[in-house]
DNA sequence: TTTCGTGCAAATCATTTGCATTCCA
DNA sequence: TGGAATGCAAATGATTTGCACGAAA
């Protein structure tokens, strides 16, 4: 797949070591559209790896957040930061009932502001709460 | 203050009793602009009642968040919660310099948004994140 | 009087850190 | 080889909880 790839180049060029805990972890990030927890990808790529330990998920994450190639996502009601591995401008839903973070690609305004009274902005998060879509039809 | 009198009797009607140490907390909220976290109010509180605790903090909050006149803002980098006392449609502004945050105005489209894709959304958090005025004129 | 709030200390839970061992470049 | 990564266990820090006592309704 040609982003793992390049998310991995990215590592050699910034001199973040390749080890297969991270490929595991980035091939895990790359194949799901969930936005995981920590916690999460622990289990899962502990699958592969089980002595693989949550220090090594958090510090890969930390890395791949510092060469800007995943970013966190606070949206969810409980306590936990979720991750995202697509970098192109979008935005978040999430389901107070079902609790899952779904993509919003609203094109806003929000996302074209570079400046607002002076002051610059460099990122942008919009992050939508209510109730989706199969949890309504459910009930 | 009219405001400060409005929660209280929102209060009494929930049927949440009303205490000293809670009107100091809601006083507190209402007078500052500041988005503070439980720690802040805690300290500032601690003033005029020595004796409070930070569970009382927590424990009042999530009351005013239950009866809708708070909401918690989740973008600051540090893993702390904001408080936020004004319910009017509004977004913010995080400073990663100075870690100060900032209301922002903005008058966008993403408010406006109360169904999209067959989902209910009914809460939208603006989170902008760059380098406030005084930080860059600092600079 | 009854119910709920307070304040203390202990518990929880996500995340971070220290450190000896192991491994990539 | 040398510096960084791993994995374990212990530490941290924000928030929550349990409980005996005190205060609002």
């Amino acid at each position: 797949m040609e982003k793992i790839k390049k998310i991995i180049k990215q590592l050699k060029i910034k001199g973040v070591k390749v080890t297969p805990q991270r490929i595991a972890i980035i091939n895990y990030l790359e194949n799901t559209k969930s936005h995981p927890t920590a916690e999460v990808i622990f289990e899962n790529v502990s699958q592969l790896y089980p002595t693989i330990s949550l220090a090594t998920i958090y510090n890969t994450l930390e890395k791949l957040e510092e060469i800007n190639e995943i970013k966190k996502i606070k949206i969810s009601d409980e306590s936990k930061v979720n991750y995202d591995s697509v970098m192109e401008n979008h935005h978040h839903f999430y389901c107070k009932k079902c609790k899952k973070i779904f993509d919003l690609n609203v094109d806003c305004t929000f996302s074209k502001i570079k400046n607002f009274d002076g002051n610059i902005i460099d990122e942008v998060h919009g992050y939508f709460k209510g109730t989706c879509k199969d949890c309504l039809s459910q009930k």
